[in-house]
Parts: C-alpha cells; structure tokens; sequence
DNA sequence: CTGACTGCAAACGTTTTGCACGGTA
DNA sequence: TACCGTGCAAAACGTTTGCAGTCAG
C-alpha cells in the first residue's frame, strides 16, 4: 500500500514488506496487541520471525508511528498514531474502540489544583459495550 | 499492624508476618512497584523471596484488596483499594500522586451517546509535577 | 553500494510452578 | 490438626540480543 510507504520513510524508516504487513493489520482491526499481530501477519508472511514483530513495534513506536496502549487486565493493543483519543474497552468481547473525550476541563483543574503541567492524559473506560449487554 | 491483620481476614487471606509487612510498605509508599517492594520487604524480613512477594500480589489483587494501576512508559504500581480515584504521574520524578476527578459527565455521556455500560475508569494524566517544574 | 532490516538461535529478565516444610486459625 | 502460606529451585513465559545473510534506497 502505497500511503504506509511513505508513513514509514516520513518517520525514517525502511519500507519493508514486512513492516507493511504489520501496518495493514494494525490498521484494519485499529487495535491488536503482538499476538493477534503475528498470527495476522504470519498468514500473508509466513516467514516473518517474532524478533522482527517485536523490533518493529519498537522502531515504530519509538519514531512515533505506533502507540502503545495499557488496558486494565489485558495485554497492551497498538494503534497508529492520529489525534489524540481515548478508549473504551468492552470486558465481555475485548473490543476497543476509539472515543473523544473533552478533557480541557479536567487538564485546566488539574493544572490550577495541582500545579502540574500536563502532557498526556491516558484514559481507559471500561464495561459493557452495547452488542454484550 | 492490628488494621491490616483485619483487613486481610475480610478478605479471606490468612494475616502472615509478610504480607503484613508488604502491605505496610504499600501504604507507606501509596503507590510502589514490584522491585522497590521486594526491596522494601527485604529489609524488615531478610527471609522473604521473590516468588513470595508474587504469590501475595496475585492472592490480595484477585481478593480486592490491592489494585494493580497499569502507567504509560513505567512498571505497573500496586496501591491499596480505596474509593475510586486517577493518579497523576510526574514524567520527571516518577510520583504518582492519587487525584479526584469528576468523571460523572464523562460516564453519563458515554452511557448515552455509545450506549455502553460504564463500570471502571481508568485515568492516568502525564506530565510535570510542582517539585518538578 | 551501504546501511538498515530480517530470521534464527541463544540469552535475558520477569513471573509462575511444584514441592517439602512451617505457621495460622 | 488441617490448610494455607513460605522459600527454594526449576520451569515457563515474553522480550531482547548477536550475528550472518539480504534488501531497500
């Protein structure tokens, strides 16, 4: 796919088949954690070794194409990269799904209160997704 | 400790001299990870192993009485389970600071607009703490 | 052509397990 | 006394590393 390619070489990075494949599967199912990842990616390259998956994840995540994303008893998912969100996790199917949150209020509290300079807010609601309840 | 020997009774967990004397450094701290209370522990209770320290973690996480918080770029922290609450992480310093914040808006908005069924949130806000700045 | 990337196997750190012994209730 | 919990050593697990060969730019 022609537009990774030129995601990964703006995040100076080699676009390798390999790491094309990671990102369509990433993509396609917006979250996935590494199993689910190499199992997926295994099926249109069945030569690609774990030790790439996890230098991948790395290289991507520390160039800022991937996030990695904590879930409360669960392993982690990635997700590409785009405006800042936060997450809903379904604790009957495991479905994550993206959300916007207005967090100005919060963050302004959090700064007067606190005194502290916010950078990043991580937030996880967790439940019942409306196809489990 | 006479409270935490109850404590853990309540929660069907014998009142051992060590997991007396984690949960004293647990609370001590507020927040701490697995290596700092491993050390911690060893000091009062020379004797004490590793496989201890998670052996307890797991029976008191999965009785309700610890709480594992999971934080973006660091070890995961264990703090006693207390009224419902967000945690602010200092990226300098590394406190984590419990915080109140209203999240009734927040719920009740998702509750409505994704029809799904808010039982947990988890938030952790990133940053630079007052000490810090 | 050169440095970056891959795949393999080995190494590593963390967490869990099995078992014999000891302590709590 | 009956279980539950402890400590040790070994095992299992997830992740990282080193290296020789390959490929993208």
């Amino acid at each position: 796919m022609k537009e990774f390619t030129n995601i990964l070489r703006e995040h100076h990075l080699k676009a390798t088949p390999q790491r094309l494949a990671m990102l369509e599967s990433i993509f396609m199912y917006g979250h996935i954690n590494i199993d689910k990842l190499y199992d997926e990616v295994k099926q249109k390259f069945n030569s690609i070794s774990l030790a790439t998956i996890y230098k991948n994840i790395n290289a991507m995540t520390k160039n800022l194409l991937l996030l990695e994303v904590k879930l409360p008893n669960d392993k982690s998912v990635y997700e590409i990269i785009k405006e800042e969100h936060s997450h809903l996790l379904c604790n009957s199917c495991g479905e994550v799904t993206d959300i916007q949150v207005e967090t100005k209020n919060i963050r302004e509290n959090i700064e007067k209160r606190y005194d502290f300079n916010v950078s990043q807010s991580d937030i996880v609601i967790s439940g019942t997704c409306k196809k489990c309840q």
